[in-house]
DNA sequence: TATGAATGAGCATTCATTCAT
DNA sequence: CATGAATGAATGCTCATTCAT
C-alpha cells in the first residue's frame, strides 16, 4: 500500500528481469536457441521455470530480448568510442581494448549474436535487427579506418577488408574465450598489428 | 552373394557413409548438435531416417564421426603445410591461404569444432580428442612462428599470442562466412599482416 | 471493527460472492469446467484471481456452487409453477413460457447442468445432486402430465416419454440460444404442441 | 515389397485413421475441445500419443476432421432422406426416425457440433463450415415443412419456428442420451407431434 | 537392406493454487 | 482483505530410436 513497498516490488521485478536476461545470455550463447532449455535459464536466475513466463511471453521473446540487449551494448560501446578524443587509430585501439576487456566479463555478447544469426527458429524481425546492427558496425569501423588511412596512421589496404578482418579477429577471440575459459586472449598490441602501418 | 555383389555392396555402404557425413557436417555446423535432426541429415543424404542407424549407432556417434573428420582434415592440412619448402613465413602464409580457400568449399569445419566444444551431450572422448587437436595445432603453429622469428621474418611478439590471434582470425572468418554467405573474406595479405615484421 | 463496518464487510462479501457466481455461470457454461479459467471468472467479477480463493476453496467448489445455484433456480421455478392455479396444461404452458423467457436472461442454467453431467473432475456429490434433481423434475412433470391426461387436456402418450420430449426440447432450445445468440426461440405455441390433444 | 503388403499397409493406415477419428468423436463430444486430452484419444484408439501426430498435425486438425466427419454424416443423411418417396411428412418422419436411431449408435454427432460451436480454440474455418452446415439444414427442413403445409399435412405455424423446434428437440434428445445412457428416447410418434396437423 | 510406423522421454507452455506483502 | 508473484503439475508436441515388414 505505501509507496515504498510498491517501488520495492517494481524494483524487484526489474532485478529479476535483469537476472533472467543475464542467465539467458549465458545459456543461449553457450547452447544456441534450440538447445537452450527454459528450465536452465530459470535455474540460472534462481526462479522456477513457470515464472519465466511472467516476464517474457515465450522462449523466442526471451531470446530476442537477450540478443537486443547484446546489440545495444555493442552499439553504445561503439558510439562511445567514436566520440573519444585522439587519432582514429587511438580510437580503434581503444575499441579493441574495450572489446577484449568485455570478453572477460561478458564473453557471450558476440556469441549470442552469432547464435542468432545462424540458429533456427529465430524470428525474422530479430534477424533484421542483427543485419542492421552488422551494417552499422561495419560502417563505423570503415569510417574510422578511412580517416586513419588519410592521417597516415593505418595501413593502406581496402578499408572494408580491414574492418572485416578486425571483426573476425575479435569474434574469434570471443569464441576461444568460450572454448577455453582459462586461456588469456592475445594482447592488444597483437590485435592492432592488423591496422598499423 | 557373389564377391562382385559383396564388393559393390561394400562400396555402396562407403558411399552412403560419406554422403551421410557430408550431410551431417552441413546440418550440425549450422544448427548445432541439439537442434540438428537426424531426419534432416538423412534427407540431406537421400536416405530414410531409419537407415542412419545402420551406419552409426546413434546421433552422438554420427556427430563424433563428423567432428573427427573435420579434425582430421585440419591435421592433414597442417602436416602437409609443415612439409612444404620455403621459409616458415612462407609456410604460414600457405597455411592461411589454404584455410581461407577451404572456407569457401567447406566453411563448416571450424564451426563444427566450435559446436563440439560448447555443446551439450558431447561425449567426453570427443572433447578429449578436440583438446588434443587444439594443443597440437597450437604447438605446430608456435613452432613455425618461433622459427620465423629466429629467421627475422616474423614479428617478435609472444609466439603463443600470435598463434592464438591467427587462429582466432581464421575462426572468426569462418563464422562470418556462415553468417553472410555472400561476403568475400579479407584477402590473404591482410591476414598475414598479423605476423610480418 | 465497529458493527456497522462488520455488516458492510459482510454485505460486500455477499455481493462479491454473487458476482463471482454470476461470472462463473457465464464462463463455465460457455467453456465447460476444464476449459474455464479461474482468472476469467475473477476478471468477470472484477476481482483478482487470488481473491477467488477467499470465497471458494477451489475451482471444483466454485463449479459445484454454480451448478447448485442453477439447480435451485430450476427447482424453485418448478415448485412455484406447480402451485399456480389453472389446469395442468395451463401450468405446463406457464412452465414452458417461463423457461423460454429464462433462456433470454440466463441461457446458461441448462448448459451448466449439461456440462456438469458430461464433464470430468466433477465430484461425485455434485453428480448425485444432479441425478436427484433430474429425477425430481421428471416426477413433477410426469405428475402434471398424468393429471392433464386425466382431464383430457393432454395427449394420451406415455407420460414419461412426453416429459422427456418436453425437457429435450427446452434443453435443445437453450443450446441453440447459446450457439446463435441472435436467433429467436420458437414461440410457446409450437412448444406446447408436443402436449396438447 | 509385393503389392499385397503395400496395400495392407495402406489399409492399416486407413483403419487406424478411422479408429483415431472414432475415438476422437467419443472423447471430444464428451469433454469438448479444451478438456479432451490427446492421450485419451490415443488410448481410445489403442495407440501411443506420439502416433497421433503421424495422422494429424495437431489437436486442432484432429478436432476439425472429427467435426467435419460428423457434419458430412448429417448432410448425407439429410440428402438421402430428401430423395425418399412419400409425402413431405413421411420424409420428415423418416428423418426424425433415422436421427433418433443414430443417437443409439453414435450419440456424439450432435454433441460434437455443439462443442465446436461453443468451444474455445476452434479455428474460424471450422466455425464457418458449421455455420454453413447449420444454414443448409435449416433450409432443407424449412423447404420440406413448407411443402407439407401446402399439402395440408403439417400444421400451419411459421415454418422456420417449426424447423427450429424440431432441431432443438433432436439435439436435446442427443444430450439426454449422453447424460443418461440407459434412458430410452421418446418414441417417434411423440416427436412428430410437433409437426402434424 | 530399406522403409517408415510406432514408442516414449523430454521440453515449452499453461494455469490452479499458495502466500508474502 | 486484496494483489499478483511464485510454484509445479499437467498437457501438447517433437524427435531419437526401435523394429516389423
Amino acid at each position: 500500500m505505501c509507496p515504498r513497498s510498491a517501488e520495492q516490488v517494481e524494483q524487484l521485478k526489474d532485478e529479476r528481469r535483469s537476472a533472467l536476461l543475464r542467465a539467458a545470455r549465458v545459456v543461449f550463447s553457450r547452447k544456441g536457441f534450440a538447445a537452450a532449455k527454459i528450465a536452465d535459464v530459470a535455474a540460472g536466475a534462481g526462479i522456477s521455470h513457470g515464472l519465466v513466463y511472467h516476464y517474457f511471453p515465450d522462449k523466442e521473446a526471451l531470446f530476442a530480448a537477450t540478443v537486443s540487449l547484446a546489440v545495444e551494448g555493442w552499439q553504445s560501446l561503439l558510439s562511445q568510442v567514436l566520440e573519444e578524443p585522439g587519432t582514429p587509430l587511438d580510437r580503434l585501439t581503444s575499441l579493441c581494448g574495450k572489446m577484449i576487456a568485455g570478453l572477460g566479463d561478458e564473453p557471450e555478447y558476440l556469441l549470442l549474436i552469432i547464435q542468432a544469426h545462424t540458429g533456427e527458429g529465430v524470428p525474422e524481425s530479430l534477424r533484421a535487427l542483427l543485419q542492421q546492427h552488422r551494417r552499422k558496425v561495419f560502417e563505423d569501423l570503415t569510417t574510422l579506418i578511412v580517416e586513419g588511412q588519410r592521417a597516415g596512421l593505418i595501413v593502406r589496404e581496402i578499408p572494408d577488408a580491414l574492418a572485416r578482418a578486425l571483426l573476425a579477429l575479435i569474434q574469434g577471440m570471443a569464441i576461444n574465450r568460450l572454448i577455453d575459459a582459462g586461456e588469456t586472449p592475445p594482447p592488444l598490441v597483437v590485435v592492432t598489428r592488423l591496422l598499423k602501418v
